[in-house]
Parts: structure tokens; sequence; C-alpha cells
DNA sequence: CCGTCACTAGACAGATCTGTCTAGTGACTC
DNA sequence: GAGTCACTAGACAGATCTGTCTAGTGACGG
């Protein structure tokens, strides 16, 4: 419904569009909503009428900027065959978009940090991390590691480690050296032992059992 | 100068002691004014006399939170005899931060995405997150690792992730994963040669010379 | 006894924020 | 031409925030 042949793009797409640089550039809790309507040209009503309340429009900025991530994810993850380039493939995703200018950290991680330990916000994000942790799970079995949900935790670290790099540190090459630590993980992962002892993990192994 | 004998603390440490508690549960911007001076149990003009500002309180809680930070760590590489146990002890110490009761995340990770890009937030954050860094790259250093630097980077992502991870996902066995991780990485790192060559690194190895 | 010092209690100013409400405009359809 | 729909412009209410200012209190030292 709703749909917009034209060129000029409705009031609710405007909205989104500056809700997301806004947002995203200089922080939730410090762009307020006159600052939003301004910069998408828009008045405050059709703003409240669309949206019903800041806080729901900043759901619909974290759900667009979620579903960014994942179909960027997903596109990479497209092209490439076995299920250990799959894995490699969701850090070089990452880097492509940590490399790119204007990337100031994980929207979730920043929007969280602003917000009440159980808002709208926290289960957004959450979402989202609970598809990425699958997505490694997942991936992890494929490639028939023995315990495939501790290496998609700790893949999990290195690329929110990373993430966090970027805006921190401003260490631009933080997604390539993720993914060399994820490769260095893969490596050393003890896998699923399917007649005799398949390599058994460098370094320590065997959680208690 | 100023120093208080009694039992009863001042009200420069009281203000600090809400603030501390006030800006770490439930975040910086979200805590106004009114809610420190009512929690500390002290005038408005104290804390304006005190520390001049909300932003400079704001600094001294981070500062406050760094240094408890670098003390924790310290205490515990003192007990460490190698410099890779010294390593591995950092995630310990982590751990010991993140399995405590009332974690929420990294404070200075958490300051910062309510901050402006190049406030004195950022500033100090900046400053407890080389100290980090510097000290994970000296330990790689003396353990005789090729490229300290490199390591010490990926053992930092871990062990922001790992923090990450605790307030993002409430997943308390985070810090000892990332323990698991950093032992993993260390063992697959290359060592200098001295004379001939020393195990070269399993997985992929050498960045582009 | 008197001045100093650290502090309290709270009114106040000025700014800013979210959300509501009124009035009106332009395009499109029946 | 009339009605509907999406939208604009902006005043307004009510709350909240930082920071200032006045007036006063109690302990302590010389």
């Amino acid at each position: 419904m709703t749909a917009r042949t034209a060129a000029k793009p409705s009031a609710r797409v405007r909205l989104l569009e500056a809700a997301d640089e806004l947002f995203y550039n200089e922080g939730i809790q410090t762009v307020g909503i006159d600052r939003v309507i301004e910069h998408a040209g828009v008045a405050k009503a059709s703003l409240y009428n669309t949206y019903g309340s800041k806080e729901q429009l900043v759901g619909a900025y974290l759900e667009l900027r979620g579903s960014r991530v994942r179909d960027r994810i997903n596109r990479v993850l497209e092209s490439r065959a076995t299920p250990r380039e799959r894995l490699l493939g969701v850090f070089e995703a990452q880097s492509e978009a940590l490399t790119s200018s204007g990337y100031h950290g994980c929207p979730f991680v920043r929007a969280t940090a602003e917000a009440p330990e159980d808002s709208s916000i926290s289960r957004i994000a959450h979402d989202h991390r609970a598809w990425l942790r699958g997505l490694l799970t997942g991936l992890a079995t494929e490639c028939g590691y023995a315990d495939p949900g501790s290496l998609a935790r700790q893949l999990h670290f290195l690329y929110d480690g990373a993430a966090n790099a970027v805006r921190m540190d401003k260490d631009s090459g933080a997604g390539a050296a993720a993914r060399e630590a994820a490769a260095v993980l893969l490596a050393a992962a003890p896998l699923t032992e399917p007649g005799g002892a398949a390599r058994p993990a460098p370094g320590m192994a065997a959680q208690t059992p």
C-alpha cells in the first residue's frame, strides 16, 4: 500500500533517511526531533502522524541499519562456495562496511549504550545479534567443528572487537585484522571425529566433559 | 591537601561515588545533576564548587573507572611469572570484572557512545585504551612474537568483544571464552626466528612484506 | 568572640526537548 | 465542483536540564 511512483520521496522516507544520518552520526539522545524534521524538510506533525513517537522512529532507524547489514553479509556469502569461505566471508563483508567512509562503530552497540537496559532498542539489537550468532553457529556446524557454539562465540568477539576498534581507535585496518584472527581460530578449532581422531586442536583443548 | 581523617566522607567523595553508581548503571545523558546530588546527599552548589560542571564530574567518574581497571590488571599480573602467563592474566583479570555482579559493559565504550566524537570523554577513553594496547604489545614483545603489534590488536578485539557480549547478550561466560580464544591466538602466532626457523604459524602467515 | 570554611536548602533563569493542536495548502478523484 | 488525503508552518504546553545565586548553618581555630 501507499506505493509512491513519482520521483519525490514521501515524508516517511525522508524522515527515515534524516534519522539514519543524524542518529548514526551524532547519537540518538543528542539529536532532537527538531533537527530531524529540519534535515528531512518535513513538518513536525508529519513525523508524529507517520511514526507516532521518537522512540518508534529510532526503532525504524535501527531496523533499517540491521537489514542493511544482513543484506550485505548475505550478498557476500552468496559468492562463497564452502562453509569455511562463508565464515570468513562474514568478516570480509564486515571489512567492506568498516572501511567505508563515515563508519562510526556498530549502531546497535551505540544505541544500546544510550538506552535503558530493557528498551525496544535493546530488543532490536538483541534480535540482530541473535541472527548473526545463529549464522556463525550454523556455518561452524556445516564445517564440522566439534563445538560450533563456542567457536561462533569467539568469532563474534572478533567481529564486535573490530567494529569497536574502528570507532574508538580509528583503526581502519581492524576488519582485515579480525579476518586474519578468525582464520587462525578456524584452523585451530577441533573437528568432530568421524571415525578416528581428527586433528585435536593445538593449544588447550576439551572443556570439562 | 584536604585530607579527611574523620569517618564522614567529604562532599567531593560522596559526589564521585554517586556519579560512579548512577552514570554507570543508567547512562550519562539520562542521569541529571539533580539525581546525582540527591543520591549523594549533597547540595547542588557543592557540586559546582568542587567539580565546576557536569562534564568535569563525568571526567572524574571515567578516570576513577579507568584507574580501577588498571589497578585490577596490575594486581593480577604481579602474581604471574612468564610473559605468556601475564598476557593471559589480562584476560583473567577481565573475567573477574565481567563475572562480578552489576557489570554492564565497558564504561568507556558506553560513555563514548553517548558523547560527541572529540569530547573530553573520548580523550580519557583513548588514553585508557592506549594504556591497555601498550601493555599487550609490550608483553607480546617479551614473549618473542614476530609481530607483537598485530597480536596485541587481535587480543584487544577479544577483550572488547567479551565485554560487549556481557552487556548485550548477558553472556556471563564471555570472559573465560575470550581467554581460551586468546590462548589459541598465542599458540598460533609466529615467533621471531633467532637462528633457524621457529614454528611458522599454522593457518595463513606472513603479511605482505 | 569572631572570622573562616565547607557545606546546605532551594529559588530562579534560560535553554531545550517531546508531543499536541490549529489552520491552511495543493493535488488528485469522483 | 466537492471531498479526501498527505502534508506544511508554527504556536503552544509541560516537563526537564544545567548552571547561578542568595541566605544561612555549624564546626573549628586563634
